[in-house]
DNA sequence: TTGACATGCAGCTAAATTGCTGCATAAATA
DNA sequence: TATTTATGCAGCAATTTAGCTGCATGTCAA
C-alpha cells in the first residue's frame, strides 16, 4: 500500500497495513529482541527468496516500522525505536472518544 | 483477508488487516461517537454502493470492530466494546519486549 | 585481477481486494 | 394484496499484493 500522506511521516494506517500480513509479523517478531538482521539471514530464516523478502523490508520501512543500515554491500535491518507510535496514537484517539462517551454515560445516570 | 486462527476469537492482524483501508477506518471514525447506523445510512454517507460497504462491515466485524445488530428488516451496526483489544494487546506485547530490552541495557552498563 | 557473495531492479503469475451491477428475498406500508 | 424499502447473494473488472525467476551491479577477499 501507498502512503497515505507522505514518506517521512507514516500514518496509523501504513503501520496497519505493513502489520496486516503475516509474514512481516514474523520479521517484526524475529527483530523484536533488538537484533540487526541482514537480508540473506532473513530470507534463509524464513526460507523464502531474498527478493520476497526485500519487498517487505521495504513495506515495513516505508512505515516507519524498521530502519535499515547499510555497512559496504551488506543490509541491516532492526526495528525502529518508534516503529508502533502511530499506532499507540491511533488507540489514544479513540480512547479519548471513549472516555467522552464514558462521561456522557455517567452524567445520564447521575441526572436520571 | 482470512480470519488468521478462528472466527471467534480475531487476532491483532485481522484488525490490522481490517484497519488497513482508508474506507473502513472512515467507517470507524464514523461509528466512534457511538451511534448505530443503518447500512443505506453508511452508503449513503460514503457514496459508495451499498453492496461494497456490506464488503467493508464483514471484514470489520469478522475482525471484531463493529458489531451488527438486526431489528427487523434493518442492519445496524455500531463499534465493539472490545474494538481494538487485539491491537492493545499487540503492543503490550512489544512494550514488554522493549522494557526487556532496556532492563539488559541497564545491567550491561551497571555491570560494565 | 578474478571470483565469490550480497544486493538491486525488472518482470511474470496467481491470488486477494475493492469497486461496481443485476437480481432475489424479506419486511414494512399503503 | 400490491408496492416500496432494506438487504443479501452472485458475479465481473480493475488494481494490488505476494510470491517467484533472471540478470545486472557493486563490494570484499584471495
Amino acid at each position: 500500500m501507498k502512503l497515505h500522506v507522505n514518506a517521512t511521516r507514516p500514518q496509523a494506517m501504513d503501520v496497519f497495513a505493513a502489520l496486516a500480513d503475516p509474514t512481516r509479523q514474523r520479521i517484526v517478531e524475529v527483530l523484536a529482541d533488538g537484533r540487526e538482521l541482514r537480508l540473506s539471514d532473513l530470507a534463509r530464516e524464513f526460507d523464502s527468496a531474498r527478493q520476497t523478502v526485500t519487498r517487505h523490508l521495504d513495506v515495513l520501512s516505508a512505515a516507519g516500522v524498521t530502519r535499515t543500515e547499510w555497512r559496504g554491500r551488506e543490509r541491516f535491518t532492526s526495528l525502529s525505536a518508534h516503529a508502533f507510535d502511530p499506532v499507540r496514537d491511533w488507540l489514544c484517539h479513540y480512547d479519548r472518544f471513549w472516555d467522552a462517551r464514558l462521561g456522557q454515560l455517567k452524567r445520564m445516570i447521575e441526572e436520571g
